[in-house]
DNA sequence: CACCTATATACAACTAGACAAATCTTATCC
DNA sequence: GGATAAGATTTGTCTAGTTGTATATAGGTG
């Protein structure tokens, strides 16, 4: 605490205004090169500050955009049931969903052995991110069979949700058959839509969502940001 | 394949669903903004993605109007037991090509034959060099009937693309009629082009493009360093 | 010496916004 | 119905600003 290094010092500056509030939560920080100017620096030592606060997840940067706070983390609840909104509304967080994309095409041979259905056959194929309290979270897909659900992707475009999509083609229940999870590291892509780097760790899982009689009904997987989620598998 | 910049994997990921069929063949991308929007940035970037698959001729955009995907991607396609291992078929529609020259001179013999066009007709001549990695892997040089495409070296010139030249007259689509390769020794100013030694050996292909009537559209011969590509076979 | 801190410079990758040019859509009039 | 005009969309181009990365230099410290 006493003789620390001048990146050091800026570093604990920030967090002072972070954790004090007068840098809000989703702000965007001073560009480098104010901030250079404001501490007298050079513009590294600043990228060697900010790097500091990264590493402890407190700021995010985007290039081109620049540095922004960050919100605080989540716990994500697997089980039998897995159901977004409800699991982080019991986080008292707030749930929300941006697609990004929803179209038709071919099963891969992957999905329609896990789905049970031909191959070749057509599936909707659904692709978005999570997010809570405006904090992306996760990256999902997840396909359906176009023949048993022919207008799925009308209702999910129409509701922003899964579940109640299903409800609507007569699925009212759905209960997770099996999950996988690994970890992976995320591509420049992925890395992006969640607000970290390429090659942070990400949890990866694969799952298959089956109706109560045991027939298949959603494959898919989703990425968590390894940084910013936990999976808790309590009963 | 793994320390991508953005835009390189918007392309790859893009180029993807075009050979998945998840975008059809002639049907129209989303627009920019709604791409920038899937892929969370800006549209500049996904310009840059987009170009790189213009280049490859995956694609081609209307001012205006939008984007859409070729109706056949002239890169892949050669024959039916023969290609190449690498997507470099066409050497003067490589990414990146230098013009060597671009006149109108008479047809040789063989020319006149294989276009079928009478003895002594004009024709557009177009040479050059063709790259990958920065690395000159061909010389090709091609011919076109100038009294059936009177501007075509105008637009050559001003494209800097034969594939977009000749949609310009017309020509929207054209097939391989016939390819024939053979094994020479590079001449003294082969291998000055190509930065190989004089006698090392080259692979000339011979081909000819006919548009969907049959009639003869171009005539070229390309000269690939030896060292850069091979032919496969497939059974 | 090796290593960390800090400065300086230059360039690449990406964002942001604005405007122009071509096209498509829609309302209106006859 | 058809032509025209106005408005909205969409791609093309330009300028400017921001973060990421690489290189080179110098001083201090173990």
């Amino acid at each position: 605490m006493k003789n620390q290094t001048l990146w050091q010092g800026i570093a604990s500056d920030l967090e002072n205004e972070i954790v004090a509030g007068s840098l809000a939560r989703g702000s965007r920080l001073p560009t480098e090169t104010m901030l250079s100017q404001r501490y007298g620096v050079n513009r590294h030592t600043i990228r060697k500050a900010l790097s500091h606060l990264a590493e402890k997840s407190l700021i995010w940067s985007k290039r081109g955009s620049g540095v922004f706070v960050m919100q605080k983390p989540t716990v994500y609840s697997m089980g039998e049931r897995v159901r977004f909104s409800q699991n982080l509304l019991d986080a008292g967080r707030t749930p929300s969903r941006q697609k990004l994309s929803l179209s038709q095409r071919l099963a891969t041979h992957e999905e329609a052995s896990s789905l049970k259905i031909k191959k070749n056959s057509k599936v909707h194929h659904y692709e978005g991110i999570s997010f809570a309290d405006d904090e992306p979270i996760a990256l999902f897909h997840s396909v359906f069979c176009s023949k048993r659900f022919p207008a799925l992707d009308k209702y999910i475009e129409d509701l922003q949700s899964v579940t109640q999509a299903l409800k609507k083609c007569g699925v009212n229940d759905y209960i997770r058959a099996s999950t996988y999870v690994s970890a992976v590291a995320a591509s420049s892509l992925q890395a992006n839509h969640l607000r970290i780097k390429p090659n942070d760790p990400l949890l990866c899982t694969t799952s298959l969502n089956t109706d109560q009689s045991g027939t298949p009904i959603e494959f898919g997987r989703t990425y968590f940001s390894g940084k910013h989620v936990t999976l808790s598998y309590e009963a």
